[in-house]
DNA sequence: ATATACACGGATCCCCTATTTCC
DNA sequence: GGAAATAGGGGATCCGTGTA
């Protein structure tokens, strides 16, 4: 017997003898890496039709006992029935436990199960691993106290003897510790180096690797006489044996690289194989596997291979500065620091290579990798306890996904049948349903103001969700005496007033993510700000989730209803400020701007709390702050204020900029520059003076031609396959051209071109933009008539409107002078 | 395949009419 | 003079990218 404290990081199952294990893989609190098998017996719901009488459930739990399956390679049989009373959807229902012998079979013997009393099975759609931690309660991260005996070498046909752990056990009792020890994963980071992007074309050329006192760069090209990391080897195939026994040696929890999902370790596994070795990353020797289709991942047994990059898309990209997701820039923003400046793709076509640059490049994108994984552990780690799935999935889940997974592996304290998925059909239905009415958007009147409070509604819909019970489960086909009244499809729809299992965990989640940002406020450390990351991620994904045709607890009722209650309560709040003497200038979703006029800060707050007192459930408005002055404009297409586009300004002097093209990455780095000195010098001065003299030296620049090309490349994202576009855009002409020239044109890529004056005046044809599209690369004069009249001229235009100068005349004025010059 | 709606604005597409070109 | 080609206006649509 063996007593220890453990906690889990990766999962796995195995079948043994017909019946599934779990395997678990994770430390001791003296860093010992065990292996735990434990077991539960897999099993479904068949919930019973109301009414159905006691003597006839006792016949059918009979019937069910008696089923067996016989396949190829197994019986399954039914090993017992149990008669619980749950709810399914909030309502109370009998239902049958059906325990089975194996999981494989599950669907089989749920097809025998078709009697008329029995209304509908459930829970068979879950997997093991996620029923296991369900049952179990042996959540990832979580430590447990564990008794358990000691596997010899034979049992479970000789699996202590195949894994590189320091002890396998077979669990005995296991059970939450109370205080715990904190853990920190042992991390090692890598990349590759390929001389071509196909493996069927190129080699592998280096490869480094990142931990804790950890440094190296494997290769067979090249010699260092400068690096003490860099280690050389003779061919391919010698190189990759030494990396796979460095990671075996090193022995870390967890493998991350920076989309290794996509490239790296498919990539090595493809180059092992050519050289016909196996890649044995996993601690049972085996190598890494990949899921078929769009997304594909690689999964390497009892290590938790992490794709960076698939997490920070999931998780931050919402919240990061950055126009992509590359390492270079996301390093850049979250580290502040940068890659090594080397055109590696060059060097791989080049005949002389700086090798010594090349080794340096590889592994500061391992630092790199391993220091933003650092950085996003304390969220990763976080978000994997609230979902409570494998840190494999977590890594990968997206919010919507991450909402599911926390609402079943939570409904078991609500004594709550899980919900199916739903089937291709109910997907597509769920889909060809209208859209329904979403946020209320204030129409600003254009101008600049001065001295505007910011409010702002504290998680808006989830606030909503939770004060109006809005769930499938809540959901009612008629009025009850006592109802929330929401609205779908212009008709009223209904909601019970008692608490329902998602609008309850809702409340949950934003009371935690309320306690940890106050925690955060109180000490700033990593983990209560990652604490109230996670829960605050969550949160904001659950009315979206709700409205998702993909969703197990899809209700369009609700999600609708969600908008409209919040439709409501805003523009309410709205109105009080009106009525007592705030004007209002702005408002989108959950935001409201006024400007204080007479009134003063102290007289807003004292309005907020009179708001707060009247806002049903837990919703609550929040003071957001003072702003010095903002700007608002006019639309381009009409006369009238444009919404999701206004800058402001704090006391600070701090800018917050929405909308304008100066935070859009498909305009000229020019125009957004531009913009941004003028947003800036209107809303520091209050008036246009210093703006317009700026504007005049940027359009005299441009006629001058000394604008460099670097700031005239518009970017625009590939979103699909060339074909497909039914407009041809210059960016597609452009990707086109870039396919002839043998360049990759990926599906994500950000696509660059300038507009150059054509060469042939004479081909009177419309200019088209894409006719006059270029490559960065490719020469030609930049057309100076498009950047002034569709780049520069259309993003100052509106600003400059607000103080009744007319930029295009400014502008043309500029240019007949420069005609009569000429 | 993988949360929702609202919104802006460029560029193309496409239809229509006016003008030019050609025989 | 009449048919065909071309230019240009303008709305619809496509497309990408923001805000919340």
């Amino acid at each position: 017997m063996v007593d220890l404290n453990f906690i889990p990081i990766d999962y796995d199952y195995f079948d043994f003898n017909g019946t599934p294990f779990a395997k678990i893989i994770g430390r001791s609190d003296t860093g010992k890496r065990i292996c735990l098998i434990d077991t539960i017996v897999p099993y479904f719901w068949a919930i019973l039709k109301p009414g159905v009488k006691d003597k006839k459930i006792k016949a059918i739990q009979k019937r069910i006992q008696d089923i067996q399956i016989h396949s190829e390679k197994r019986i399954t049989k039914v090993l017992k029935t149990e008669l619980h009373e749950k709810k399914f959807l909030e309502k109370p229902v009998k239902a049958i436990k059906i325990f089975i012998t194996n999981l494989k079979d599950i669907h089989d013997v749920r097809a025998e199960i078709d009697y008329p009393e029995i209304d509908k099975t459930r829970e068979y759609d879950l997997n093991f691993i996620t029923k296991y931690i369900i049952e179990r309660k042996v959540k990832p991260l979580f430590w447990y106290k564990v008794n358990a005996t000691m596997l010899d070498n034979q049992e479970f046909g000789g699996i202590a003897q195949s894994l590189n752990v320091d002890m396998v056990l077979k669990v005995e009792t296991i059970d939450t510790l109370e205080k715990y020890p904190k853990f920190v994963p042992k991390v090692l980071a890598f990349d590759i180096e390929a001389s071509d992007l196909d493996p069927g074309k190129g080699e592998t050329w280096m490869i480094s690797l990142y931990g804790k006192n950890y440094e190296k760069v494997f290769t067979f090209k090249g010699k260092s006489k400068k690096h003490k990391y860099v280690q050389n080897y003779e061919d391919e195939e010698e190189m990759l044996e030494a990396f796979i026994k460095a990671v075996d040696d090193y022995d870390p929890d967890i493998l991350t690289g920076y989309f290794s999902d996509g490239f790296d370790l498919p990539f090595l596994r493809e180059r092992a194989k050519r050289n016909k070795i196996k890649l044995a990353l996993g601690i049972d020797g085996s190598q890494p596997t990949f899921s078929r289709g769009a997304q594909r991942t690689g999964k390497i047994k009892g290590r938790v291979h992490i794709d960076l990059l698939r997490f920070i898309r999931n998780a931050y990209s919402q919240y990061l500065q950055t126009e992509t997701l590359s390492l270079n820039e996301v390093s850049n923003e979250l580290l502040g620091e940068k890659k090594v400046n080397f055109d590696a793709f060059a060097a791989t076509k080049a005949k002389t290579i700086d090798w010594e640059k090349f080794y340096e490049y590889n592994l500061q994108d391992s630092i790199l990798t391993y220091k933003l994984f650092m950085k996003a552990w304390p969220d990763i780690s976080e978000i994997t306890k609230i979902i409570q799935e494998p840190l494999f999935n977590s890594s990968r889940t997206t919010m919507a996904s991450a909402f599911e997974n926390l609402v079943i592996h939570s409904a078991d304290k609500f004594n709550e049948i899980i919900e199916k998925r739903p089937h291709e059909r109910e997907i597509a239905e769920r889909r060809s349903q209208p859209r329904y009415v979403g946020a209320f958007v204030f129409q600003p009147v254009p101008g600049l103001y001065e001295n505007i409070a910011f409010f702002d509604f504290s998680s808006m819909y989830g606030s909503v969700i939770v004060s109006y019970n809005l769930s499938r489960g809540t959901h009612q086909d008629r009025k009850h005496k006592s109802s929330f009244i929401g609205e779908y499809k212009e008709k009223p729809t209904y909601f019970s007033k008692e608490k329902g299992m998602i609008p309850q965990l809702m409340e949950i989640i934003i009371d935690k993510r309320r306690l940890a940002k106050a925690e955060y406020n109180k000490d700033p450390n990593p983990i209560s700000k990652a604490r109230s990351n996670a829960f605050k991620l969550i949160a904001n994904a659950a009315y979206g989730y709700q409205g998702f045709f993909g969703a197990r607890y899809y209700c369009i009722e609700a999600a609708s209803s969600t908008a409209y209650f919040a439709r409501e309560n805003i523009k309410k709040a709205i109105d009080t400020f009106e009525k007592n003497g705030f004007k209002v200038v702005y408002s989108d979703t959950d935001s409201i701007a006024t400007v204080l006029g007479k009134k003063s800060e102290k007289d807003a707050l004292n309005l907020l709390d009179k708001i707060n007192k009247k806002l049903p459930g837990i919703m609550a408005l929040d003071y957001e702050g003072l702003f010095t002055r903002g700007i608002w404009v006019t639309k381009r297409t009409g006369d009238f204020g444009a919404k999701k586009k206004y800058a402001l300004i704090d006391k600070k002097g701090k800018i917050k900029i929405r909308g304008f093209e100066t935070v859009r990455r498909d305009w000229c780095r020019l125009a957004r520059d531009t913009q941004n000195k003028i947003l800036n010098l209107i809303l520091t001065t209050g008036d246009d003076k210093q703006a317009l003299e700026y504007l005049k030296t940027i359009i005299k620049k441009l006629k001058d031609r000394k604008i460099p090309i670097k700031d005239l490349i518009i970017k625009t994202q590939l979103k699909k396959p060339i074909s497909e576009y039914k407009s041809q855009g210059p960016h597609v002409t452009i990707a086109k051209r870039m396919k002839e020239k043998g360049l990759p044109t990926d599906i994500g890529m950000l696509i660059e071109y300038y507009i150059a004056e054509p060469e042939n005046f004479k081909n009177k044809k419309r200019a088209l933009v894409r006719d006059k599209a270029r490559l960065p690369d490719e020469p030609g004069k930049y057309d100076l008539d498009y950047y002034l009249n569709n780049q520069i001229i259309p993003s100052i235009e509106n600003i400059m409107a607000v103080f009744k100068i007319n930029t295009k005349e400014l502008a043309d004025g500029k240019k007949q002078k420069n005609l009569f010059d000429f």
